[in-house]
DNA sequence: TATTAGCACTCGAAGGGCGAGAGTGCCAAC
DNA sequence: GTTGGCACTCTCGCCCTTCGAGTGCTAATA
């Protein structure tokens, strides 16, 4: 059965209704406030309809109507007006990027928090995998004890590592270590660094005092750490604000698979790689924790060929246009700053485009 | 009016009863498992003068009796049996100290992770104020328009920077900036880096291409980043786990102000130097949002004259015993692992000292 | 004098019954 | 197809009662 134009109309009045009460809604609140031309006994009629296609349902028999998921999903794909930002929330957002901009938003942390400030919900932000090989070394001598390996990696980020030694070592040996990892250990994958090259290595330099080791485990822990995709949470707390989260026992256990490091994203999906937005409503979520909640994604360009991803956590009842807004827009100002390629034009944040779990 | 030896016992009864059953303790159950031998009447006589005596009190006429913070304190300071840790727990302890011993405890998200799940408790830790200075620059030259800043500084940790220029710049000036950076900008405290030093440096080096602000900008960064104390808070769901939190509200309040980076030492304290465990209860918390909660603090020696401190929070009916024992056993491990100084003997972590806030 | 048994009393928690109100479904009229 | 009307249903909040744990007091006891 096709759905009729009125059919949305009242479906989205639901959904709003009950995006801002949490409470089922009721026909006559949808006759005042929806302002279609029609009293609460057609709505009614409607409504029974709805629950009857599976867009609805009810709590109890005698109460008002609550969004099914399948809801949702409707309303998310095609009924959902594409939010955009007011000017001040534009400009907001604009101002705490440029606010740290010195260097913070390299760490996910803060971009997690960020997001979670702004859309009042939980928000996780995660690196995802890439490969990663060293581009150069560095060994920088301090004192006969000491020196600093410095390595640059192909993601243009520079990683380094105070040594202290038990013996001495000469300026003559650090120079030759240099060359000889730079020859070596360049442009390689971190699979490619095994105990063979190591031992070569360390003949080819006549190392005696297991520096190569030292320099290698280094090389192989920044490789490691760079491509392990990792992820952070910020205000898990906003879940107490909700009034679907006030049992304590339910909150705990999102709260504990969020800190947990919990996936938020589907096995399947790919790490989203264009400006759309993702939602994920309910049951449509893979992880058990995740089935009576509902999950916004955006990505960003992270710079050097690296997505980062946000994402925001709620009940079902969650403001998606709200959200969605809000975090596309941080991703595009994200991109925009930390990304390698052009920078979108301003005013760039109208364009919006929400894409979700089709079935 | 002294308190008997008999009293005593009863309190710790009391008190070790409310800890792990959160319910009040009624002169029966005391009566049956302190084991003096009396009965429940003498017990309930001895209970109304604690009650008199401020030590403990009744939610209400016919209920049994719960400690207050003066009882807690009494606890603490005289009565409490000084925790040893079993045998698992120390080895337990130290096998997670030394599996990620790579280079990861020196970020501090780590350190109150792992003293969070090791009390189920949340716990926050910190970093003290201390004063630091750059102790040499280097400069990588990378190709014509790129560099890394390489900074090490008086704390023995080393910073970089990848700078990418619009123009080319060439060895020699390098060189150069590089000289004068280690004799001008070397042993001086953050405050000393002012404009008319950078002005003085520029005109120095001939620098027309402001290279010279952009390498002391780093400097600046480095070393407010260095000295600001930050603190990291893990585990704030743990909350949910407590009877004394079920209400949202209240564990929303709590664990917004933690999240807020919410300050936890009460200002008059010194920032811990010792190997002592300091226990804040109740109303001796000076943040209102903690006045009935409880926090235990530790401190550790984090090397180059740092010291972190690490605090857990959690109701008043707090196992105050389990927490200072794994609390100081940890720091113990951390200051082993991190502090320049000589390590503690094995077996150290028998000496506990608790001291809290004493009136 | 300290301890104990006994007993009446108090108070909160849990459970049942009741009324109010919101919202529905259905029907007959338009 | 729409609407007003009306009986019906179900939850929520309220009050009342009951139940039991725990007390405080008193009188008897060591």
């Amino acid at each position: 059965m096709a759905i009729s134009e009125r059919k949305k109309k009242i479906l989205s009045a639901v959904i709003e209704a009950y995006i801002s009460t949490a409470e089922p809604v009721g026909s006559k609140t949808i006759a005042e406030t929806a302002g279609l031309g029609c009293s609460s006994a057609t709505i009614r009629n409607e409504l029974a309809e709805l629950v009857a296609m599976g867009y609805l349902e009810q709590p109890h028999t005698s109460a008002g109507r609550v969004p099914t998921p399948m809801g949702y999903r409707l309303y998310v794909n095609e009924l959902m007006e594409k939010q955009r930002l007011s000017l001040e929330e534009s400009e907001e957002i604009n101002a705490r990027l440029n606010d740290r901009m010195h260097e913070l938003y390299d760490t996910i942390g803060d971009v997690s928090k960020l997001a979670s400030q702004l859309t009042d919900y939980p928000a996780i932000a995660l690196t995802t995998r890439s490969v990663v090989t060293i581009q150069r070394f560095d060994l920088i001598y301090v004192d006969a004890n000491t020196f600093i390996i410095v390595v640059m990696l192909s993601n243009n980020t520079v990683k380094n590592k105070l040594v202290r030694l038990p013996v001495s070592v000469d300026q003559r040996m650090m120079q030759r270590l240099s060359s000889t990892f730079n020859a070596n250990f360049t442009g390689i994958t971190e699979d490619k660094i095994t105990p063979v090259l190591i031992n070569s290595t360390e003949r080819a330099v006549d190392d005696t005092m297991g520096l190569t080791s030292v320099i290698a485990a280094f090389a192989l822990e920044v490789l490691t750490e760079a491509e392990t995709p990792s992820s952070f949470v910020a205000g898990e707390n906003m879940l107490l604000n909700q009034p679907e989260f006030r049992d304590p026992d339910k909150a705990h256990r999102l709260m504990r698979y969020l800190s947990a490091g919990g996936n938020i994203l589907p096995p399947g999906m790919p790490a989203a790689d264009s400006d759309e937005v993702r939602v994920l409503i309910g049951p449509e979520n893979v992880a058990e924790e995740l089935k009576d909640s509902s999950v916004v994604i955006a990505s960003y360009d992270a710079g050097d060929n690296m997505r980062g991803l946000i994402g925001v956590v709620g009940p079902t009842r969650m403001d998606y246009s709200a959200v969605a807004a809000k975090l596309s827009f941080l991703a595009a100002g994200l991109s925009k700053r930390l990304g390698g390629g052009e920078a979108p034009p301003e005013g760039m944040h109208n364009k919006l485009i929400i894409k979700g779990d089709n079935r």
